[in-house]
DNA sequence: ACTTGATTAGTCAGTTCTGACTAATCAAGT
DNA sequence: ACTTGATTAGTCAGAACTGACTAATCAAGT
C-alpha cells in the first residue's frame, strides 16, 4: 500500500505520465523506496481501474502517445486514507543482514570478524554518501535525517558486534 | 536470497519436513523474517530442483505422506556462499513509515502530531513486547539485541519529530 | 460411539513484482 | 545525409509471494 500512497502523493502535486513519475521517484525519492519501473506502471493501471486516477492520452509530435495520469476525487480520498493509516501505525521492518547474524556461530570468530569488517566498510560508505547528499526541502529532509540516524546507529551496533567477537 | 539462506541454515542443523520448518521459523525466528507458509514450500521446491536439498517421502500411520528435506553437498556450498555474501554486504532497508513522513506537509502540524502519537504508541508497544521476550541462545540473542536497539532508536527519533512539530 | 474444535500438512489460484527486452526519438560527430 | 550512442517511454514473460482454502488426524466432552 505504501507504494500507492507514494504515487498518489506525487500525482496529487502534479499530473504526470508514467515515465516522468518513475524518473522523479528515482531522482528525488530514492531514499523512500526502490520501486521498479514496471511496478510503477502496474500500480498506475491498477489505480486507473479503481478510479483513483484518470488516464489521458496525449500526442506530442509523432512520438508514441503517452498517458498522463491525474488524481480523481476518489484518488484524493484514498490518499488521505492511506496517509492516515501510514502515519498512525508502525510497521515492522526485517533486516536481511540479521539472517546472516543468526548463523554467525557456524563460523569461527576470527572469520566472522573479517567478513563483518567488509560489511562495516559498505555501511560506512552508504552513510558517507547519504551525508554528502544535497539538502532537500520540507518533509523530504525529515526522511533523509531519519535514514542518516538509522545508518549511524547501524554502524555503532556493528562496531559493537565486531568488538565482542574479538574478545572470543 | 536471504530467505533461502534461512531455510538452508535451519535444514543444515536438522532435516525436517515443510510444515515443521515453517513452525520453527514462526516460533523461533520471527525476529528475522515474516516468510509465509506457501513461500516456504515454494522455496523448498525450488531448492530441490536446484539440487540444494533432497526430498524424501515418509509415511507415518495412514497420514498423507510427508516430504522430509535435507541438505545436499551442493546445498551446504550454497549456504556457505550465501552466508558469506550476507555477512560481507550491507543491504539498504526502506521504511514504509518514511513515505508518510514525506507527505507530512500536506497536513497541518496539529493533526500530524495527533497521528504520529498513535504511531508512537504502537512503536512503544512493539518495543515493550520485544523486551519481555525470552532470552535466546547464541547468535539469536544478537538478532534480538539488534532489533531492540533499532526500535529504541526509532522511538527516540519519533519523539524528536513530534517535539519539532509542536514548535510550529 | 460420536459430534466438535483444534492441530497438522499442504496446495491452489491469484496478486504483485521485476529483469530483460523493444522501439521510437534525439544529439552530435564525420 | 548518415551512422552511433544516449534518452525517452513503455511492455512482456516469468519469478516471487500470499490469502484462503482443503483434508486428514487428534483431543476430549457427552
Amino acid at each position: 500500500m505504501e507504494r500507492k500512497l507514494l504515487l498518489l502523493g506525487i500525482l496529487r502535486q502534479q499530473e504526470m505520465h508514467g515515465y516522468q513519475l518513475y524518473e522523479f521517484i528515482e531522482r528525488d525519492l530514492s531514499a523512500c523506496t526502490d520501486i521498479k519501473k514496471p511496478t510503477a506502471y502496474y500500480m498506475l493501471n491498477k489505480m486507473a481501474e479503481d478510479g483513483w486516477v484518470t488516464e489521458e492520452e496525449t500526442q506530442e509530435g509523432n512520438r508514441p502517445p503517452r498517458k498522463v495520469y491525474s488524481l480523481t476525487e476518489k484518488g484524493e480520498a484514498a490518499f488521505q486514507r492511506l496517509l492516515h493509516e501510514n502515519l498512525t501505525t508502525y510497521s515492522t521492518v526485517y533486516f536481511p543482514g540479521d539472517i546472516g547474524l543468526a548463523f554467525l556461530d557456524s563460523l569461527d570468530a576470527r572469520e566472522a570478524v573479517l567478513l563483518l569488517e567488509q560489511r562495516r566498510a559498505a555501511l560506512a560508505k552508504s552513510l558517507a554518501d547519504l551525508r554528502t547528499a544535497p539538502e532537500h526541502s520540507g518533509s523530504l529532509q525529515l526522511v533523509l535525517e531519519h535514514r542518516t540516524r538509522h545508518l549511524a546507529e547501524e554502524l555503532a551496533w556493528l562496531d559493537e558486534v565486531i568488538e565482542r567477537l574479538q574478545l572470543i
